[in-house]
DNA sequence: TAAAATCTTTATAAAATCTTTATAGCATTT
DNA sequence: AAATGCTATAAAGATTTTATAAAGATTTTA
């Protein structure tokens, strides 16, 4: 059986548990998480479908683990707060959340809010897996196979595949790719790019001086194709 | 003018005034219907990029105008109404609201969730392509294509062809193009020109020395069909 | 903690692109 | 027919951009 899997990051105990009955009644997978740490390993290391997040937490502000979180993590996340401030909802929303629950909560509204959220993300079609002749680029299992044999990246090497692979045919400018990689203060480092770009076509190109897939575009960027 | 349109469809005016302006003061484009019907007809004639919609109004229910309006338009609903029954939240988002605010809303919550609605509404891409006869420029992409392949264009060239691709079918003086590519002060370099287009041509035209794309104004400038 | 892996930085050669000059062609005018 | 003004093309020189290796710094792993 494929469930759909939900982490909900909460510090209450009562919260979780009255949400994992409620949730598994509904038939999704549930895994918990008591604070904000806990809360963005448990998301990396396994990936959900959707988070339910708190924004009262004991370590770190729940904005805080909204914004960490969606460095890398497009799928939905809706708050769950006792916090009825405008400036709360709004800066929740603004960072990236899917939906802000106010607390308490309707146990049948907030199964319906998730359905309407999952329904929204599964529309767009988000392809996982990019093939492009001899490779084969899987999103979802971080994995990227030349003919068939896995081809071993470094976490930086694989940022960049994966941002050139999200962005497939267009040409990326090294200030984009260096601001999505590196960050804000990076964009003018463009000699990190040139190693980094020549490394990843050692790997994945047959003819390393001739590429094929990781294409120049002389004083703009680099195309993928 | 690129504002997004929003409809709204309420029966009170107050509300709808207090939309309008708010929205406004937001730069979105309004545009109201009184009831259920109009609003339908508003939608099908000029489809909005969000529609605001109540739940109660006079000739048909909300959750009827949703339902057909859902048969066809793909972009957000966000459900505005006095009912705060779980009854009515959970049928309006399982029919495809989008959000179901509750009245009296705040306005700067109503307007991080339409911010919200329109942001995972546009993630997907939209694409700008502008079709010549053979050839293809993706101005998102940042390519062009002639017969489906690419062409391999400097910086330069490409900024050129961009411009005229905007100004499709007008005279673009020397001048002008001068100062739009390489900046004012170089608007005397008439031969810059002249040997950027001689590359373009032998790029993009099937026979560069009788072209049919860049076409020569004499004395004046170019013009790019 | 030591070793390994990875990332950052520097240096330099090679490649690509842009600028400039020279020359020739064409149409119109004198 | 010669002169003029505008345009096209080639090609040399100048500049910018890119690729690559390799050394130093840092982080991760065993």
């Amino acid at each position: 059986m494929n469930k759909l899997d939900i982490l909900v990051i909460d510090d209450e105990p009562q919260i979780r548990k009255l949400l994992q009955i409620s949730l598994e009644s509904y038939d999704y997978s549930v895994h918990q998480a008591a604070n904000g740490k806990e809360g963005l390993i448990m998301a990396a290391n396994h990936p959900p479908h959707l988070i339910l997040l708190d924004i009262g937490l004991p370590d770190k502000s729940g904005h805080e683990v909204l914004q960490e979180l969606r460095e890398w993590y497009n799928q939905p996340i809706l708050i769950l707060s006792v916090q009825n401030s405008e400036y709360d909802i709004v800066k929740a929303l603004d960072n990236g959340a899917t939906d802000y629950i106010t607390k308490p909560f309707r146990t049948g509204e907030l199964m319906a809010r998730i359905r309407s959220a999952i329904r929204l993300s599964q529309n767009q079609t988000v392809e996982t897996i990019l093939c492009l002749d001899d490779l084969q680029i899987d999103l979802t299992a971080r994995t990227v196979k030349k003919n068939g044999t896995i081809v071993k990246l470094t976490a930086t090497e694989y940022q960049l595949i994966s941002l050139f692979a999200k962005n497939e045919g267009k040409v990326l400018t090294h200030q984009f790719i260096l601001k999505e990689i590196w960050g804000v203060g990076f964009q003018t480092e463009t000699q990190y790019l040139r190693v980094f770009v020549g490394t990843l076509r050692k790997k994945i190109e047959n003819d390393f001086q001739n590429p094929v897939h990781i294409i120049t575009e002389s004083g703009v960027g680099y195309r993928f194709q």
